[in-house]
DNA sequence: CTGTCAAATTGGCCCTACCAATCTGGCGGG
DNA sequence: CCCGCCAGATTGGTAGGGCCAATTTGACAG
């Protein structure tokens, strides 16, 4: 659990000064939302910054600079650094960032993650059942594998399941489909970890990934769909309870 | 075409030394092509790089920060910096940082691109249909009234079409498909200027674009969706037909 | 052959200094 | 009183030196 760099302690993050890591990034936001600063606006300046969270100015650039490639912050020369407009120009990288430094997304945000996810994983497995690859096809039964020794050994099942749908999205043959679905499992990986703390779900998913498994195989894309459809479904009904909304907009799923 | 920032001359990037911007990034991205590293290679070090490029050491370090945050590099205190694998762990903004700094994208990644713009676009637009509110279809209007602006000036198109489907994503109040959307225009900003330079296409896109509209503000969200599928269509046979191959996978569109 | 310890290496970080461009404010001329 | 000009302060961009902790390496001793 020590590997990945993103299983941070600091949940909270109240407490934390005996690590100090690169958290910068995440203090820099915290002043940001706390100063309640809107698109637009000037954030201070790195000599003020570095002053005021008692660190050199190469690690305000450093924090600032990937602020600015995950588009929240724009740099304009001898002028100062701005705060750019937070859902137009943010990637999808600024919620992965947000997400691994322990802020979660809101309601709403998960919400229009999960029906993102939906489109995107339906579609894809409809070409995942038309394009498969022998060595995708492997790739599939080996995470499948894996699944069944994580449920045999009452370990958490969330990782094996991201494992397999990503294997999924690669049988699509199409990387930036990947590349996207991957960021998803990426913002999500607390929330699921969470999800499958419950024994009875991971079984039950097993059986999913299993039957999508086959169709994928025996190339019905259609069917692949379908099965990813419900799959998706009964982990969102899941969550428009938990977090008791509906989903964007306003009106039920279909 | 000077204050974007994006639009570089050095396409082949050969005899790239007049400007010495923060290329930096860029000239890193080179030297691990040139090199021929693999997912999991070590780069040289901060020292190494820094020399190699003559530049300081913090320059280096910000420009392995870039790449850290769009997940291309991994920095393993005491040991070095790694390559991570290209197409598993890389997030679409490692794409469209690619894209800003000239180096455009091959001919299967645009093809993978226009394939998941498709399924995106389409499935938004339906949902554009069913919740936009009054705010959203007055942006729209003003969208296409500033595509009609454009064309009686013989401008170019290319920023008023990707407006226009900003407008629509954003009618599908799902922000983070926003998101995604909003990176595959970053991502093909160049080969829509390209695409545009024909003139007698801004008047079809108007057309298409202004059809659409009317369904999203009827309320129609299967329509305009029908709509969005044809108007992309007739973008991704011009691109089909330019780059000579077919749709990722290899069988045709349906 | 093995265990140990010192030196070299590496990323993480701080600090000072300089540059060019911009912004600001005050002074002088009209 | 207003306008224009110019010097000083501010800001991001960058080089370069230095220190630290952890790791790796390799030589030396047992």
């Amino acid at each position: 659990m020590a590997l990945g760099g993103t299983a941070r302690a600091t949940i909270s993050g109240r407490f934390g000064r005996e690590d100090e890591r690169s958290d910068l990034v995440a203090r820099i936001l915290t002043f940001v939302t706390e100063r309640r600063l809107a698109s637009g606006e000037r954030l201070p300046s790195e000599r003020e910054l570095a002053e005021r969270f008692a660190v050199g100015r190469n690690a305000v650039r450093e924090a600032i600079a990937v602020l600015e490639t995950v588009r929240m912050v724009e740099r304009r020369p001898n002028s100062g650094i701005y705060l750019r407009s937070v859902d137009r120009d943010g990637s999808l990288d600024a919620l992965v960032l947000r997400a691994d430094l322990g802020v979660p997304l809101d309601a709403a945000e998960v919400g229009e993650l999960i029906e993102l996810r939906r489109i995107l994983e339906v579609q894809g497995t409809e070409l995942a059942g038309q394009r498969r690859q022998a060595d995708d096809l492997a790739h599939i039964d080996a995470m499948l594998a894996a699944g069944r020794t994580t449920i045999a050994a009452s370990e958490n099942f969330a990782e094996r399941d991201a494992e397999f749908h990503l294997a999924v999205a690669e049988a699509t043959r199409n990387r930036v489909l990947l590349r996207v679905v991957n960021s998803f499992y990426m913002l999500s990986r607390t929330r699921r970890r969470h999800y499958f703390a419950d024994g009875r779900r991971a079984p039950e998913a097993q059986r999913q990934h299993e039957a999508m498994a086959a169709s994928i195989r025996a190339g019905d894309g259609p069917g692949a769909a379908a099965l990813m459809r419900a799959h998706l479904q009964s982990a969102e009904a899941y969550w428009h309870e938990l977090l008791q909304r509906r989903p964007p907009g306003g009106e039920a799923a279909s």
